[in-house]
Formats: C-alpha cells, structure tokens, sequence
DNA sequence: ATGAAAGCGCTAACAG
DNA sequence: CTGTTAGCGCTTTCAT
C-alpha cells in the first residue's frame, strides 16, 4: 500500500467542501473570505490529514517558490559560514527554504546562476560578495529578482544591503595603534573591486591626516585577493623598501595571517617587532600564534538582517532600497603591542 | 513589455510541433524517440529562444525536483564547510540545486526536515552528522527518500555513507605517539552516539593491546560534545588523579584545542611537557599555537564522493547501500614531540 | 460565502 | 516517429 501524501483535494471531499474552499482557508490572505466555521472545520481536518501545502504546485501556478539562493564564492572562507547560517535560520523561520550557490571555483559564470533561478522561480538572492560593479546587480533588477547585498556592496547606492561600518573600523584600529604609540603604520588593503577593500583603503588614507600622521606610500599596498599568499606577497613587498614602520594595519585576518608569515620569514616577532591588527575577527583567531588584535564584525547578525530585509522586499518590491550598516568592534589581544624604545624593525 | 519566458509550447510552435514533441527532444532519455533531423532542428530553436525547462512544471509531473538537501548540526563547525561545498559542486554539475537544512540550534526536528522534504518533492538528502542510532535513517527509508551518510554513519550498516577510515586513523596517531618515545598516553573522545567516537574509543582501547600498553581506565574519557569547552573540561578531570602522563590522544581538532587550555591553565606546556594528537586536520590548525599534530581527512572528497553516491542511489534506490571510507594520514607539527626525561607532566 | 472551471508548464500513456 | 489527451496540485477568476 502506496502511502499518499494528503492533497486539497482529500481534505475537500472529507470536509465535503470544493477543493478551491480549502484553497482559501489554507493561504491567510483569502481565509477571511470563508466562514468562521467552516473555516475552522477544513482547518482541523486539514491537520489531521497531515496536509501540507505543495509548494511546487502553488509555486506553479503562483509564480513563487519560498525559494531563496545565497551566492557565496567560497564557504571555506570562514567569514561566511556564520552569515549563512544566520540567513538560513531567519529565512528557515519565515517558511523559506535557501539553496547554495556557490559562485567561486565552479565555472558557473553568474549568467548561469541567474539562469537557473528564473528557471526556479527563485523568489530572491542574497549576495555575500558582490564586485563594486557586479554585473549580477543589473541582471536582477533587469529580470525584477529582489536582491540584498551582504558583506559587500556596490558603487551604485541603489540596492539593498547589510554592510559593516568599513570607516568606523578602520578609524578603530588606528586609534588603537596610536594609542599603543605608533607612528610609522604600514597599511596592507584588500582588492579595489571590492567595496570593502576599497573603502577600508579610501578610509585609510583620511584617518591618516586626520591624525597627523605622515603618509609614504611605500607603506601601502593593496593586496590582490583576499588571502594568506596576498597578504604575506604585500608585505613582502613592503619591506623590499627597508623604510621604518612599527606596525601594521591589515584590511582583512587572513591578510593579517599572511604577515605573520613575513615577518617570521625575516626572523622577526609579531608583536615585539612589528605589530599587526587584523579585520573580521573570523573563527580561531584567537588561537592563533599570536592572537591576533582584530575588529569584530556580528557576521550571524549580518546575515540575520539580510534575511529579513530580502523577506521585506519580497513583499514589497517596490520598497526604497535601505542600506544597513552595523558597527563592528576592537577585540584587543597579543599581536599588538607598543613600539620597541630600540626598533629597527626591518631588515 | 513583459518579456515572456520561452517555454515549451513556445518552441512547438515556432518549429511547427506539437509540444510533446518538444518534450522528447529535451529530455535526454526520450530525445532517441524523435528523428535526427528534427530532433536537431528543435534543438536550434530552443537555443535561440533560450529555451529552459521549468523544474517546478517537470516536477510537479514527475514527482521530482532537481533538489537535494545537505542537513548539517551547525555550519560553524569548520570541518562542515569543505563538506559541503564539495556536495554542493558535484551536485550542481549534475543539473542538481543543494539546499541547506541546520538540524542545529534551530529547533526546527528532523521530523520537520522530513516534511519540509516531503513537501517540497525533495529527491535525496545528505546527512553530514547522524548519530549512531538515528530517527531520521528510519524515516527516509520509510518514505523511500534516497538517503546517504557522510562523515558520520550509524550502527545499521545498512545505508549509504562515505565515511573515514577511523580504524586507520587511531592506530597512526597512536604509532606516531609510540614512536616519539610515549608509553603513557591518555585518551579524549568524542560522545559515544556518535559513530565516529564510538570506533575511535573502541579502537584506541584494542590498539593499547596491539601495541602492548598499559590500559589507565583514569586516563580515558569521552566528552560530551565535539568542543572546545567539552575538551578541556575532560583534560581537567584526567588531571585530577594526578596520574602521569605525556601525551594525549585526542578523536577531534576542537577537543586537542580544549586541550590546550587546560594544559595553559596548568602552567604546562604543549609539547614540552604534553604532546596532543588532533583528528580532522580542520582548516587553521597548523597556525594555532602550537601547530597541531592531527590526521588529514579528505574532507572535500567526502562531500564529492557522498553527492557521487547519492546521485546514484536516486537513480537507482534498489541498488546495494555502499559504504566508502577514505583514508586519514598524519599531519605532523608541532604538538608532538618526544616526551622530556624528567617529566612529571601535571600537578 | 462557496462552487465551477481554467490553466501554470511539463510529461506520459495512448493512438495513429 | 509524432500528435492527442489528460493531469500533477494548486490558485484564481468568474459565476452563483
């Protein structure tokens, strides 16, 4: 015996009512045009059937899916675990399922992802790591997919979004490194085409005069990727100059693990020779050797708020496009330190 | 102007065709029933008018969605990442979307995992964190929905999983504790509902015999949980009958990193007065401070083989339920080292 | 307030 | 080989 999934149609004839009335009372928007009764009654019986809506058939008549896509262009990247998860639960909660997409290695060009979500009547997106001109962006407003950035955002102002304060960090950081007496900070950024390696950079350089500190652009590198190999490649490059610098403000942990490597490379010790500061405050980095000083990001949060700010524009397409920014913290710990009296910190 | 989705009655019509026709041409598995020549032209047509098949529609006929859920306790973990991103490549270069189920935190049951499946036609799931005797194995066998393990699997060995060698890997941590000099070496594992700490616990107790160690039942414990917290707080009871020791073996990263702490907090050090052995080799260990000596699992490859697996169960869920195992090897750093002459290791 | 009927896009049985 | 027909489960006019 075939066990068979309860359909509209089973509670209609149960209820002996047309399947179009369990219609109505099933979906809240129309249960009020049904009579309280009868309402309740379907409801009950519903539910001891066991129905459950099938959301492909609603879906297809609809054109909705309670689908939603989160693109991300590596999950082993340990600043998007979190997000997602925040984006699932929160999504999860409101009846929505989320599939992944992972953007990164695969040659899924982004066309394709588009492609596969209007074939699935995919009711959003969430961006974690949009480019500051990301075609993706148009291509949703052009196909009237609601989208929310997170993470990252773009140049055009125009599109939702849940982002970190970048300015606030940045002036953070330094802060702290002035603080702790520095003065000579090399800078070691993150890729131009992406909003957070770009502010974070732009912010830099204001700070910078801000506090009256001098600027060598020697000092400052941008790296080319996100990543261990780029950070330790920047400051390898940095100390090609042998100019005197005291410390280092990093974009990015994983860029500040690569200097780590550097600096142990040359024989010297974070944070008695040089210190460094971090930006994410990604997972285990406190274990690390040093303990890395970084600024902390609510990453679950990021995700929570870009969750529900997809659900709003769901529901309203039309809605202005808000932009939200969190403010992330200082975590102090041991890689930074005040200046040696006697440092000659590099070569 | 709306712009109007090619959909398959379109590409009949501009080729003259009844759509069925078109139908057959589509899908691979009835394109032999059409002639070459139309079949070909069909093809064409469908292309120019970028023709792509509504999974809702084709599902909602075949009872089949394209659609495979991962269902992970929490995606924080770092050992999950590599898992599914893995899953989720394969899958995705077989036409499949992944979508993702946190058993975790949420109180979201698994029963509801099961429905929610159900509901949305799901064709297979991947389960990365099964306990050893699992309701949710039951319930997708009940339901007939193909179902692999990975990671972890359960007690009846009668479904699907790609799992590691756990066998192998205790008896490599263990060899390369004997060979550093070790004689006694205490134990951490993980919860017993567990499969994969209920064989690396029972492994590491036949392997103390193989090697002919003494078997110190104060020196074994098994924590409750996969943690950081769960770990030290089993070092700290181990502790407490001031018995000697010089190594830890322990059955996972997250519990060594426990470790850790509790070796701190008694002024000791790692691995001068205790060496500990991780297992997972989760990403950043090797900059943790010390480096952890720990086994490499393939992760990635357990994500590719389990969507490998589960690909072909669902086309074929008659078939014999496999299960594959990869095997560990040692990732030897800097936790480990032979054991000081004069050691009293705690107290 | 409820029923009837049509149709979302696709596929599969059955004809021819 | 190709066309016809029916229907997956649901929603939504349009009637009543």
């Amino acid at each position: 015996m075939v066990k068979h999934r309860a359909n509209i149609k089973d509670v209609a004839s149960r209820a002996g009512v047309h399947p179009s009335t369990v219609s109505r009372v099933l979906n809240p928007a129309t249960r009020s045009m049904v009579s309280e009764d009868l309402a309740a009654e379907i409801t009950r019986i519903a539910n001891e059937l066991g129905y459950r809506r099938n959301p492909l058939a609603s879906g297809l008549r609809t054109q909705k899916s309670y689908t939603v896509a989160i693109v991300i262009p590596d999950l082993t990247n340990p600043v998007f675990p979190p997000i997602v998860r925040g984006v699932e639960h929160t999504l999860d909660a409101h009846g929505y399922n989320a599939i992944l997409a992972d953007s990164g290695s695969k040659q899924r060009s982004e066309k394709g992802i588009i492609e596969n979500m209007k074939a699935r009547q995919i009711d959003g997106l969430i961006l974690a790591a949009a480019r500051r001109k990301d075609p993706i962006v148009n291509d949703c407003i052009e196909e009237g997919i609601p989208l929310v950035l997170v993470n990252r955002t773009v140049d055009n102002h125009n599109v939702a979004a849940v982002i970190n304060d970048d300015e606030l960090g940045i002036e953070l950081a330094l802060k702290h490194l002035i603080e702790l007496g520095h003065r000579c900070i090399a800078y070691i950024g993150g890729p131009q085409n992406t909003s957070t390696g770009y502010t974070r950079y732009r912010t830099f350089l204001k700070m910078l005069k801000t506090f009256d500190l001098p600027v060598d652009r020697d000092l400052i590198v941008n790296a080319k990727a996100y990543t261990e190999p780029a950070g330790q490649a920047a400051l390898e490059h940095i100390m090609g100059y042998e100019k005197k610098f005291t410390a280092i403000l990093t974009a990015n942990d994983l860029l500040a693990l690569g200097c780590y490597d550097a600096i142990n490379e040359h024989g010297l010790n974070c944070p008695m020779d040089i210190s460094v500061t971090g930006f994410n405050d990604m997972p285990y980095v406190d274990r690390f050797n040093p303990p890395l000083t970084t600024l902390h990001i609510p990453l679950d949060e990021l995700g929570v708020q870009a969750a529900l700010l997809l659900l709003e524009r769901m529901q309203n397409p039309g809605a202005l496009a808000k932009q939200i920014r969190l403010a992330p913290h200082m975590v102090i710990r041991e890689s930074t330190t005040s200046p040696a009296e006697n440092t000659p910190p590099n070569k």
